[in-house]
DNA sequence: ATTACTGCAAAAGATTTGCACTAGG
DNA sequence: CCTAGTGCAAATCTTTTGCAGTAAT
Protein backbone atom coordinates (compact mmCIF):
# COMPACT_ATOMS: atom_id res chain seq x y z
CA UNK A 1 0.00 0.00 0.00
CA UNK A 2 1.96 3.03 1.57
CA UNK A 3 2.46 6.25 -0.61
CA UNK A 4 -0.76 5.74 -2.73
CA UNK A 5 -3.16 6.67 -0.16
CA UNK A 6 -0.86 9.16 1.37
CA UNK A 7 -0.62 10.97 -2.17
CA UNK A 8 -4.44 10.45 -2.27
CA UNK A 9 -4.82 13.10 0.67
CA UNK A 10 -1.81 15.00 -0.34
CA UNK A 11 -3.80 16.03 -3.08
CA UNK A 12 -6.63 16.11 -2.07
CA UNK A 13 -5.11 18.76 0.38
CA UNK A 14 -3.86 20.81 -2.75
CA UNK A 15 -7.45 20.68 -4.44
CA UNK A 16 -9.10 22.45 -1.84
CA UNK A 17 -6.64 24.87 -2.32
CA UNK A 18 -4.15 24.20 0.76
CA UNK A 19 -0.26 24.54 0.20
CA UNK A 20 1.36 20.76 0.35
CA UNK A 21 4.38 21.50 2.43
CA UNK A 22 6.64 18.82 3.09
CA UNK A 23 5.80 18.67 6.34
CA UNK A 24 1.89 18.10 6.11
CA UNK A 25 3.27 15.06 3.17
CA UNK A 26 5.18 13.55 5.92
CA UNK A 27 1.92 14.00 7.95
CA UNK A 28 -0.08 12.63 5.14
CA UNK A 29 2.39 9.56 4.54
CA UNK A 30 2.04 8.20 8.51
CA UNK A 31 -1.47 8.54 8.44
CA UNK A 32 -2.50 6.35 5.17
CA UNK A 33 0.23 4.06 6.10
CA UNK A 34 -0.92 3.12 9.82
CA UNK A 35 -3.67 0.98 11.11
CA UNK A 36 -3.71 2.34 14.69
CA UNK A 37 -5.42 5.02 15.81
CA UNK A 38 -2.51 7.77 16.18
CA UNK A 39 -2.67 10.84 18.35
CA UNK A 40 -1.64 14.45 17.85
CA UNK A 41 1.06 13.14 19.98
CA UNK A 42 2.24 9.94 17.98
CA UNK A 43 2.12 11.88 14.73
CA UNK A 44 4.64 14.80 15.92
CA UNK A 45 7.26 11.80 17.32
CA UNK A 46 6.90 10.00 14.02
CA UNK A 47 7.36 13.15 12.22
CA UNK A 48 10.46 14.20 13.98
CA UNK A 49 12.15 11.49 12.58
CA UNK A 50 11.91 12.67 9.28
CA UNK A 51 11.62 16.17 10.05
CA UNK A 52 13.36 16.95 13.93
CA UNK A 53 12.32 20.70 14.02
CA UNK A 54 8.38 20.47 13.08
CA UNK A 55 6.11 21.64 15.89
CA UNK A 56 3.31 20.42 17.57
CA UNK A 57 1.63 23.36 16.25
CA UNK A 58 1.87 22.21 12.56
CA UNK A 59 0.73 18.75 13.38
CA UNK A 60 -2.43 20.21 15.16
CA UNK A 61 -2.98 22.59 12.49
CA UNK A 62 -2.52 19.69 9.64
CA UNK A 63 -4.49 17.37 11.33
CA UNK A 64 -7.39 19.74 11.47
CA UNK A 65 -7.26 20.74 7.84
CA UNK A 66 -7.47 16.97 7.20
CA UNK A 67 -10.43 16.53 9.59
CA UNK A 68 -12.48 19.63 8.26
CA UNK A 69 -11.96 17.42 4.66
CA UNK A 70 -13.43 14.56 5.89
CA UNK A 71 -10.40 12.89 5.38
CA UNK A 72 -9.51 11.77 8.98
CA UNK A 73 -12.03 11.61 11.93
CA UNK A 74 -11.51 12.40 15.40
CA UNK A 75 -12.20 9.61 17.76
CA UNK A 76 -12.36 9.65 21.48
CA UNK A 77 -12.00 9.94 24.24
CA UNK A 78 -11.17 7.29 26.66
CA UNK A 79 -10.78 9.27 30.14
CA UNK A 80 -6.88 8.63 29.18
CA UNK A 81 -5.81 11.96 27.49
CA UNK A 82 -6.95 13.22 24.20
CA UNK A 83 -7.87 12.59 20.66
CA UNK A 84 -7.09 10.15 18.20
CA UNK A 85 -7.61 10.12 14.89
CA UNK A 86 -9.17 7.44 12.83
CA UNK A 87 -7.76 6.77 8.70
CA UNK A 88 -9.70 4.15 7.90
CA UNK A 89 -13.06 5.62 6.34
CA UNK A 90 -14.38 2.05 5.47
CA UNK A 91 -17.55 1.40 7.41
CA UNK A 92 -16.84 -0.37 10.53
CA UNK A 93 -16.89 0.44 14.09
CA UNK A 94 -14.40 1.35 17.04
CA UNK A 95 -14.21 0.10 20.62
CA UNK A 96 -12.86 2.40 22.82
CA UNK A 97 -11.38 1.14 25.82
CA UNK A 98 -12.72 4.16 28.49
CA UNK A 99 -9.66 3.14 30.52
CA UNK A 100 -6.57 2.70 28.29
CA UNK A 101 -7.62 4.72 25.55
CA UNK A 102 -7.23 1.45 23.19
CA UNK A 103 -9.06 1.72 19.96
CA UNK A 104 -9.96 -1.65 17.68
CA UNK A 105 -11.95 -1.46 14.60
CA UNK A 106 -14.80 -3.83 14.29
CA UNK A 107 -16.69 -4.87 11.30
CA UNK A 108 -20.21 -3.56 10.64
CA UNK A 109 -22.73 -5.10 8.87
CA UNK A 110 -25.56 -2.37 9.17
CA UNK A 111 -24.65 0.33 6.89
CA UNK A 112 -26.36 3.87 6.77
CA UNK A 113 -27.10 4.73 9.80
CA UNK A 114 -27.68 8.61 9.84
CA UNK A 115 -28.39 10.44 6.68
CA UNK A 116 -27.21 13.32 5.06
CA UNK A 117 -31.35 13.71 4.98
CA UNK A 118 -31.92 12.88 8.05
CA UNK A 119 -28.80 15.43 9.09
CA UNK A 120 -30.36 17.72 7.02
CA UNK A 121 -33.76 18.42 8.73
CA UNK A 122 -31.69 20.00 11.95
CA UNK A 123 -29.99 22.03 9.51
CA UNK A 124 -26.62 19.80 9.88
CA UNK A 125 -23.73 19.43 7.35
CA UNK A 126 -23.09 15.95 7.98
CA UNK A 127 -19.50 15.08 6.82
CA UNK A 128 -19.15 11.61 8.81
CA UNK A 129 -20.94 9.00 10.94
CA UNK A 130 -19.23 7.02 13.76
CA UNK A 131 -20.40 3.75 15.63
CA UNK A 132 -18.41 3.66 18.78
CA UNK A 133 -18.76 1.20 21.41
CA UNK A 134 -17.48 2.08 24.65
CA UNK A 135 -16.17 0.16 27.46
CA UNK A 136 -13.14 -1.91 29.15
CA UNK A 137 -10.70 -3.86 26.88
CA UNK A 138 -9.26 -7.39 28.59
CA UNK A 139 -6.51 -5.97 30.18
CA UNK A 140 -8.25 -3.13 32.09
CA UNK A 141 -11.16 -5.18 32.94
CA UNK A 142 -8.97 -7.48 34.65
CA UNK A 143 -6.67 -4.66 36.29
CA UNK A 144 -9.75 -3.12 37.62
CA UNK A 145 -10.49 -6.75 39.56
CA UNK A 146 -7.15 -6.35 41.36
CA UNK B 1 -40.27 13.27 35.88
CA UNK B 2 -37.41 15.11 37.71
CA UNK B 3 -36.58 13.03 40.75
CA UNK B 4 -37.14 9.88 39.97
CA UNK B 5 -34.91 9.64 37.27
CA UNK B 6 -32.18 10.89 40.07
CA UNK B 7 -33.26 8.49 42.50
CA UNK B 8 -32.60 5.66 40.22
CA UNK B 9 -28.95 7.15 39.58
CA UNK B 10 -28.38 7.65 43.05
CA UNK B 11 -29.14 3.88 43.81
CA UNK B 12 -27.22 2.36 40.79
CA UNK B 13 -24.41 4.22 42.96
CA UNK B 14 -24.96 2.37 46.23
CA UNK B 15 -25.89 -0.82 44.68
CA UNK B 16 -22.41 -0.69 43.18
CA UNK B 17 -20.81 0.17 46.32
CA UNK B 18 -20.29 3.43 46.31
CA UNK B 19 -21.35 6.02 49.06
CA UNK B 20 -24.23 8.61 48.01
CA UNK B 21 -23.08 12.32 49.75
CA UNK B 22 -25.23 14.82 49.03
CA UNK B 23 -22.67 16.60 46.73
CA UNK B 24 -23.35 13.41 44.68
CA UNK B 25 -27.33 13.37 45.20
CA UNK B 26 -27.09 16.95 43.80
CA UNK B 27 -24.72 16.03 40.85
CA UNK B 28 -27.45 12.78 40.03
CA UNK B 29 -30.19 15.17 40.30
CA UNK B 30 -28.90 17.84 38.14
CA UNK B 31 -27.99 14.69 35.45
CA UNK B 32 -31.52 13.26 35.66
CA UNK B 33 -33.44 16.80 34.77
CA UNK B 34 -30.96 18.03 31.97
CA UNK B 35 -31.64 16.78 28.10
CA UNK B 36 -28.32 19.42 27.67
CA UNK B 37 -25.60 17.46 27.15
CA UNK B 38 -23.48 19.16 29.89
CA UNK B 39 -19.86 19.12 30.60
CA UNK B 40 -18.39 18.81 33.70
CA UNK B 41 -17.84 22.49 34.23
CA UNK B 42 -21.71 22.98 33.82
CA UNK B 43 -22.29 20.03 36.67
CA UNK B 44 -19.80 22.26 38.73
CA UNK B 45 -21.42 25.64 38.20
CA UNK B 46 -25.17 24.05 39.10
CA UNK B 47 -24.12 21.50 41.81
CA UNK B 48 -22.46 24.98 43.19
CA UNK B 49 -25.45 26.48 43.38
CA UNK B 50 -26.52 24.43 45.98
CA UNK B 51 -22.92 23.48 47.70
CA UNK B 52 -21.02 26.61 46.89
CA UNK B 53 -17.84 24.32 48.27
CA UNK B 54 -17.90 21.85 46.14
CA UNK B 55 -14.78 21.17 44.22
CA UNK B 56 -14.62 20.56 40.35
CA UNK B 57 -12.63 17.37 41.46
CA UNK B 58 -15.09 15.61 42.98
CA UNK B 59 -17.21 16.80 40.11
CA UNK B 60 -14.95 14.69 37.73
CA UNK B 61 -14.87 12.27 40.28
CA UNK B 62 -18.57 11.34 40.45
CA UNK B 63 -18.90 11.12 36.64
CA UNK B 64 -16.01 8.87 36.25
CA UNK B 65 -18.15 6.39 38.15
CA UNK B 66 -21.29 7.40 37.07
CA UNK B 67 -19.80 6.74 33.10
CA UNK B 68 -18.17 3.40 34.51
CA UNK B 69 -21.19 2.19 35.92
CA UNK B 70 -23.20 3.16 32.12
CA UNK B 71 -25.16 5.42 33.35
CA UNK B 72 -24.15 8.04 31.42
CA UNK B 73 -22.10 8.22 28.54
CA UNK B 74 -19.09 10.87 27.04
CA UNK B 75 -20.05 12.87 24.13
CA UNK B 76 -17.51 14.36 22.08
CA UNK B 77 -15.26 15.91 21.09
CA UNK B 78 -15.67 18.62 18.92
CA UNK B 79 -12.91 20.40 18.49
CA UNK B 80 -14.09 23.11 21.15
CA UNK B 81 -12.79 22.05 24.51
CA UNK B 82 -13.88 18.76 26.40
CA UNK B 83 -16.17 16.27 27.50
CA UNK B 84 -19.91 16.28 27.40
CA UNK B 85 -21.96 13.64 29.12
CA UNK B 86 -25.13 12.28 27.86
CA UNK B 87 -28.18 11.15 30.14
CA UNK B 88 -30.55 10.09 27.66
CA UNK B 89 -29.80 6.62 27.35
CA UNK B 90 -32.49 5.50 24.96
CA UNK B 91 -31.18 4.40 20.93
CA UNK B 92 -30.55 7.74 19.79
CA UNK B 93 -27.91 9.30 17.54
CA UNK B 94 -25.82 12.62 18.05
CA UNK B 95 -25.19 15.27 15.58
CA UNK B 96 -21.84 17.09 17.21
CA UNK B 97 -20.72 19.82 15.89
CA UNK B 98 -17.03 20.21 15.19
CA UNK B 99 -16.73 23.84 15.40
CA UNK B 100 -19.39 24.74 18.15
CA UNK B 101 -19.44 21.55 20.08
CA UNK B 102 -23.00 21.83 19.78
CA UNK B 103 -24.73 18.36 20.33
CA UNK B 104 -28.27 17.07 19.06
CA UNK B 105 -30.25 14.60 19.53
CA UNK B 106 -31.86 12.61 16.59
CA UNK B 107 -33.95 9.20 16.19
CA UNK B 108 -32.13 6.18 14.94
CA UNK B 109 -34.14 3.38 13.69
CA UNK B 110 -31.96 0.66 13.07
CA UNK B 111 -30.89 -0.83 16.66
CA UNK B 112 -28.25 -2.99 17.86
CA UNK B 113 -25.84 -2.06 15.86
CA UNK B 114 -22.39 -3.47 17.97
CA UNK B 115 -23.67 -6.80 19.80
CA UNK B 116 -22.09 -7.84 22.73
CA UNK B 117 -21.35 -10.98 21.49
CA UNK B 118 -19.27 -9.13 18.95
CA UNK B 119 -16.89 -7.31 21.48
CA UNK B 120 -16.53 -10.46 22.88
CA UNK B 121 -14.48 -11.94 20.44
CA UNK B 122 -12.46 -8.91 21.06
CA UNK B 123 -11.97 -9.56 24.60
CA UNK B 124 -14.31 -6.37 25.40
CA UNK B 125 -16.53 -5.23 27.56
CA UNK B 126 -18.95 -3.47 26.00
CA UNK B 127 -21.12 -0.79 28.00
CA UNK B 128 -22.40 1.15 25.86
CA UNK B 129 -22.64 2.27 21.79
CA UNK B 130 -23.08 4.78 20.51
CA UNK B 131 -23.74 6.33 16.68
CA UNK B 132 -22.35 9.68 16.41
CA UNK B 133 -22.60 12.39 13.02
CA UNK B 134 -19.70 14.74 12.66
CA UNK B 135 -20.33 18.30 11.05
CA UNK B 136 -21.24 21.71 10.74
CA UNK B 137 -24.27 23.07 12.71
CA UNK B 138 -26.07 25.64 10.63
CA UNK B 139 -25.02 28.49 12.58
CA UNK B 140 -20.75 27.55 12.05
CA UNK B 141 -21.59 26.36 8.26
CA UNK B 142 -22.66 30.00 7.15
CA UNK B 143 -20.29 31.46 10.21
CA UNK B 144 -17.34 29.63 7.97
CA UNK B 145 -18.59 31.00 4.59
CA UNK B 146 -17.86 34.50 5.45
C1' DA C 1 5.29 38.64 -5.06
C1' DT C 2 1.80 37.03 -1.96
C1' DT C 3 0.30 35.17 1.91
C1' DA C 4 -0.39 30.52 3.75
C1' DC C 5 2.42 27.80 6.62
C1' DT C 6 6.05 27.04 9.99
C1' DG C 7 8.39 27.02 14.48
C1' DC C 8 8.69 28.75 18.89
C1' DA C 9 7.24 30.07 23.20
C1' DA C 10 3.70 31.40 25.95
C1' DA C 11 -1.18 31.01 27.13
C1' DA C 12 -5.31 28.84 27.92
C1' DG C 13 -8.01 25.10 29.16
C1' DA C 14 -9.19 20.65 30.81
C1' DT C 15 -8.32 16.99 33.88
C1' DT C 16 -5.73 14.75 37.58
C1' DT C 17 -3.32 14.23 41.88
C1' DG C 18 -1.62 14.54 46.72
C1' DC C 19 -2.98 15.38 51.09
C1' DA C 20 -5.28 16.45 55.32
C1' DC C 21 -10.00 16.51 56.80
C1' DT C 22 -14.89 14.93 57.06
C1' DA C 23 -18.71 12.08 57.13
C1' DG C 24 -21.39 7.95 55.10
C1' DG C 25 -22.08 3.11 56.03
C1' DC D 1 -14.78 2.86 63.47
C1' DC D 2 -12.96 2.95 58.85
C1' DT D 3 -12.17 4.25 54.63
C1' DA D 4 -14.44 6.38 50.65
C1' DG D 5 -15.29 10.84 49.46
C1' DT D 6 -14.34 15.90 49.79
C1' DG D 7 -12.07 20.40 48.98
C1' DC D 8 -8.15 22.77 47.88
C1' DA D 9 -4.10 23.89 45.44
C1' DA D 10 -0.63 22.48 42.61
C1' DA D 11 0.75 19.73 38.85
C1' DT D 12 0.15 17.76 34.37
C1' DC D 13 -1.48 17.45 29.80
C1' DT D 14 -3.54 18.74 25.72
C1' DT D 15 -4.57 22.14 22.52
C1' DT D 16 -4.46 26.97 20.92
C1' DT D 17 -2.48 31.43 19.81
C1' DG D 18 0.53 35.41 18.53
C1' DC D 19 4.19 36.60 15.92
C1' DA D 20 8.19 36.97 13.08
C1' DG D 21 10.41 34.42 9.57
C1' DT D 22 10.11 31.13 5.44
C1' DA D 23 8.68 28.99 1.42
C1' DA D 24 4.78 27.09 -1.75
C1' DT D 25 2.26 28.60 -5.55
Amino acid sequence: MSDFQGKRLASTLQDAGHRLTPQRQAICDYLANTRSHPSPADVYEFVRTQYPSISLATVYNTLAVLRDLGEIVEVGPGDTAGVRYETDLTPHANLVCQSCGRIVDVPLTTPHLVSDAQAGAFDFELINVRVTGFGLCGVCRRERMK
